[in-house]
DNA sequence: TACCATCTACTACAACACTAGTAGCTGGAC
DNA sequence: GTCCAGCTACTAGTGTTGTAGTAGATGGTA
């Protein structure tokens, strides 16, 4: 399936994710930018009519939830960029994460042990 | 300067980066897609028109070249990707991008080597 | 010189994104 | 029973994206 939000989908979907599941009322107190009620109504059944998300009712609301993960995102999301912005080398996209100033040490620490975790675990 | 490109945008820009200059009729060569001329045409000068590229002249043809660099727009994608995909954390995105199938053990041997080099380099 | 290929500029238009208003339903408070 | 707050459905307008056609300039070639 291909994955692809814009940019406020992108937002809303993040709530969602945090969330769990939300109605409209609590996407729209979460969200940083202040849209009307109907604003957020509205992406949140764009959303539902593209698959992205379900809902049941909740008395006479809607309560949504995320059909699709934040890692399916997240991957598709991620492949694009290595795609069009990183010549196809994740592993360029990895340098310039990793020379990113916001890494801690210990973030960095974690990360090794991840890395050598994956190579013992046998190549593929 | 907030840098974001549409899908098409970014394919022309990815062969700027690429050739580092191009005229209408190279990008269009370029292009994985095959669009008309004119269409081409016009994505490059909403590019210029955006400040995303520039140009000089060659002949009757403009050469055009990109004006913002690929590692910069890079960067702004990144930050907004993790933003929103990752909850703000660079960790996660390095998280999914190391537990990839699509990452050979070189590559991965590759990135142990950077992560290395960065630890020792003293964190900051 | 006449013509063709090649280029830019301008125009067009459908689809989608973003924002929000209006209408109308409904459950609870009084 | 009336009224109101809160909710969905529908409608709408503006801007952006994606694609491409037409007009008109121009340089090379026969």
């Amino acid at each position: 399936m291909r994955i692809a939000f814009t940019d406020r989908e992108l937002d809303v979907m993040s709530v969602l994710w945090d969330a769990e599941s939300a109605t409209v009322a609590e996407v729209r107190e979460r969200l940083v930018d202040d849209l009307a009620y109907t604003t957020v109504l509205t992406v949140l059944r764009t959303l539902e009519h593209k698959g992205y998300v379900g809902y049941t009712g909740e008395g006479r609301a809607h309560r949504y939830h995320p059909l699709v993960k934040r890692e399916a995102a997240g991957r598709n999301a991620v492949r694009r960029l290595v795609d069009k912005v990183f010549q196809g080398s994740p592993e360029l996209l990895m340098t310039q994460l990793v020379s990113d100033k916001n890494l801690s040490d210990e973030e960095l620490r974690r990360l090794r042990r991840l890395l050598a975790a994956r190579l013992k675990g046998g190549g593929k």
